[in-house]
DNA sequence: CTGAAAGCGCTTACAG
DNA sequence: CTGAAAGCGCTTACAG
């Protein structure tokens, strides 16, 4: 079954003008008299031609095309960034190409070699490493990517993050305040960079209040690991009286496991703090304490960083960082100030 | 910055060939000794050439684009869609270029204009509806249209869905042979199919074991209205004993709000049921008696449509059901016969 | 097997 | 403002 889609030789000689004038009348800013607009307007109304952007890519070196590579969907933290993202980039032309990184395979490269033949104008990896080969060919090509929710060591790309060490620091703070004094840590990845920082910040803040880190398991950002690392963490003699799950996708699984596999209450036997504020946090049954990432201001910040090198603003990597806030909610024992405050209500 | 990528013209002058030799090599199946292909490839190599695939697209017509339209990103059935249909897509070399549709809106097609001028392969609309013009321009253009999680009254298109209607049907019985005698439910989206389908089927269920619905309440697929309609529900005199929630995504709500806004048990006060068994469901929590939309099996379907169609093997529309099956958990009262089965344990 | 040439559907200098 | 022509980077008959 031949497409049989008009092209603008068809609308030409339906409109009897020439083939740049209708490339033209599609061509925003392009010289065309208002006689002949209409007059091709109506001849590709009704032919129903619209121009084949892969042709007008062809030509301009633009797709318009963005490549986004995720790997972990299953947390909501992700379909909110990738809805987002999707939607601020389609109201500025841009359209979304999706590639899954498979989470355990270290080999990105060969999805990222796949996405460099479509031509995209630019990448967003979101929790995703890039090798440095491959780095170097999309500075060759003059590609921009950006780092999104991961840091790097070199500064060769974009990065937007949130103050992630600043963000355990408040939560160690937070906890140190509640009066709780066998203070432990659930960790995601190793290798993430957020994951590092969370928990140096966290560190940093339970040093600073004189307390050291009571128990530290791994949780890989993966639920059913945290879980595990959970019940193994809380079935020891003495249980520790606070977690900071390194994000809220584990810490919702951890609080189930502490609830329902443990039998022990949120917060009166254990305080649980997660890192992220994804939707489900406000849900009744976790209601748990976090520090807010602002995925809006995020995803902003990722739009300009992408088209200020697209655009050929500014060329050069930037690395943004946004604040994270404590979203205080019922998942942790408050500090005195906090229950006074509340009692003044 | 120019873009600084080798063609295939490139290739071929440091390889001392031919142009279209070049092509050749990058194209499998066609004749080239293995000589040629092995002087090509390193130069390839060396120069870090790729096929531009834009190019390879204007000739073949075939752009290995499959667009896909969603608008419910927080309903977590959807994600877990995304990530299935991709990689499923990626192994077969094809890849998806994603759309969000703004739920409220019902021009969808101004989106999927869009999504025609990147002379994509094929459409996927996950529950999402399409205008007849636009469903004509997509048919005169040869492109494959399946309808994911919807149902049309036309048969132009390819559907998949799960038998939602038998669905419903066997939830109905379940909570009926579970002893309840005041069986409610809250709607989702008037205007789906598969809204309708499980209603009906509900109400058939009912009918079949001589019971009526007792209450009904729309969610619209939306959690807040959803836990909303479930307050106001059962803040009446006679409250339901049990609840039929058109998907889990609502039903999650639906449990928060009774729970935490009205103190009632689940199951103990009232069973509650929903549609589709996506991750949370499983988790204690909510624990989730509901029905199974099998996602591997409706991506496979769908897949299997589009592929039909693009390869020439068969052009005509499918209508694809695939079984959903109940999964019984603790959300809901169980029949005799389960706690019969459980004590035999 | 290999190369020269046409052409996919556009945009964009270049003349007029 | 408008048209003829070149060319984006490829694939694919067509000869040899």
């Amino acid at each position: 079954m031949a497409r049989e889609t008009a092209t603008s030789m068809d609308v030409a000689r339906h409109a009897g003008v020439s083939q740049s004038a209708v490339s033209r009348v599609f061509t925003p800013g392009a010289s065309v008299s208002r006689q002949m607009a209409d007059r091709v307007r109506a001849s590709a109304e009704q032919l129903g031609y619209r121009p084949n952007v892969l042709a007008r890519s062809m030509i301009t070196g633009k797709s318009r095309l963005i490549g986004l590579v995720v790997a972990y969907l299953d947390n909501q933290f992700y379909p909110e960034i990738l809805e987002k993202l999707s939607t601020r980039l389609q109201a500025q032309g841009y359209h979304v190409l999706v590639f899954m990184a498979q989470r355990t395979a270290g080999d990105i490269d060969a999805v990222l070699q796949e996405i460099l033949d479509y031509q995209v104008d630019g990448i967003v990896l979101a929790s995703v490493a890039i090798s440095s080969s491959l780095a170097e060919r999309c500075d060759a090509a003059g590609i921009p990517v950006v780092l999104f929710n991961r840091g790097q060591k070199d500064n060769r790309f974009s990065t937007v993050t949130s103050d992630n060490f600043a963000g355990g620091k408040a939560l160690a703070e937070f906890l140190v305040a509640g009066g709780h004094h066998r203070i432990a840590y659930i960790a995601g990845w190793e290798g993430a960079s957020t994951q590092r920082d969370r928990e140096a910040g966290f560190r940093a803040g339970l040093a600073a209040q004189g307390q050291d880190l009571f128990a530290r398991g791994v949780g890989n950002f993966q639920s059913d690991m945290a879980a595990a690392a959970a019940v193994e963490m809380f079935s020891c003699r003495e249980r520790p009286d606070a977690v900071f799950v390194a994000n809220d996708h584990m810490a919702f699984a951890v609080m189930d496991a502490l609830r329902h596999r443990l039998g022990l209450r949120v917060p009166q036997d254990v305080s649980v703090v997660g890192f992220d504020d994804v939707q489900l946090a406000a849900w009744p049954s976790f209601d748990l304490t976090t520090m807010r990432q602002p995925s809006g201001r995020m995803v902003e910040a990722t739009v300009t960083a992408l088209m200020d090198k697209i655009e050929g603003r500014n060329g050069a990597p930037q690395q943004l960082q946004v604040d994270a806030r404590l979203i205080v909610r019922g998942s942790a024992r408050l500090p005195d100030m906090y229950v006074a405050a509340q009692e003044r209500k």
